[in-house]
DNA sequence: CAAAAATTAAGTTAGTTTGTCAACAAGCGT
DNA sequence: ACGCTTGTTGACAAACTAACTTAATTTTTG
């Protein structure tokens, strides 16, 4: 049940890309990794990944750097994470998005498999509460922090 | 996000156990791992755990295995899987039982460092469904299942 | 061209997960 | 008392993953 630093520095990254994206400017990866504590080259990796899921732009040479191509709104912490950190659900068996059958389990496919109830609560509640959380939200406490 | 094999075995086996409950009598390692097909070995670290945080007593020699000592209904799932796979919260620093303050992050310790806002809503999410649900609950599906 | 910056691939380190093994300790039936 | 059954302990190990590092490459721009 925890997030990994690759979703962790994700997030923070896309919290300063947000912030700049009004400007429709390019943040460079060190810019990014130095006000928000991050080694630079695992950032990069990060970055990437993020840029192949068609979340970011990036430009090369001077004055390059990273920039968000979709509107902030439209951008939910559940999609960030499901790029960087793979399926919400706890459990396979449970999962909408990625969802792979038990071997082990008795009950498994069966509709009233024990953990499957439990765990299918688990992640409605954890996709109820990501899938709607956008990247507006997300950086609307960073803003109040700052003044 | 994921729940390990330590904590699904756990659940499956106390689930064998709880069926087991009201007769009061014990239930051999490898019994419940037959019956759930779990690796006996493994098992067994995974209910001396329980047993150690008081959830099990366990008799040796013949008619030997273990017992549920708590009542289903006042144990539940989160008890157990912080027991097996630690704190519920996904990052440390939303955690009400093993909190820990973020080394890296910039808005670390501010109320309104953007991370924990969305993390603590996370946390309170999992927690409001795995401490309210008992064994007794979780039973319940399985009953169903076999009759 | 030369400097700046992204891109890619690969390797490293450390820790965790999942599982195995062997030796030992305690209880039970006869 | 003896032997069988079962739990107890701890060490170990293979496989995997996370978190980072290094270095070489490619593209863009001034």
């Amino acid at each position: 049940m925890k997030l990994s630093k690759k979703s962790e520095y994700g997030l923070r990254a896309l919290l300063e890309l947000t912030l700049a994206y009004e400007t429709s400017s390019f943040v460079q990866r060190q810019d990014i990794a130095s006000r928000q504590n991050i080694p630079v080259e695992f950032l990069e990796q990060v970055l990437l990944t993020l840029k192949r899921a068609g979340l970011l732009a990036s430009r090369r040479g001077m004055n390059g750097g990273y920039r968000l191509i979709k509107p902030p709104s439209h951008v939910t912490l559940g999609q960030v994470i499901r790029i960087l950190d793979g399926p919400l659900a706890p459990i396979g068996c449970v999962s909408r998005t990625a969802y792979q059958k038990c071997d082990d389990c008795p009950y498994a496919g069966r509709p009233s498999c024990p953990v499957q109830q439990a765990m299918g609560a688990v992640r409605d509640a954890i996709a109820g509460i990501l899938d709607h959380y956008s990247l507006t939200d997300f950086a609307a406490g960073a803003r109040n922090a700052s003044s």
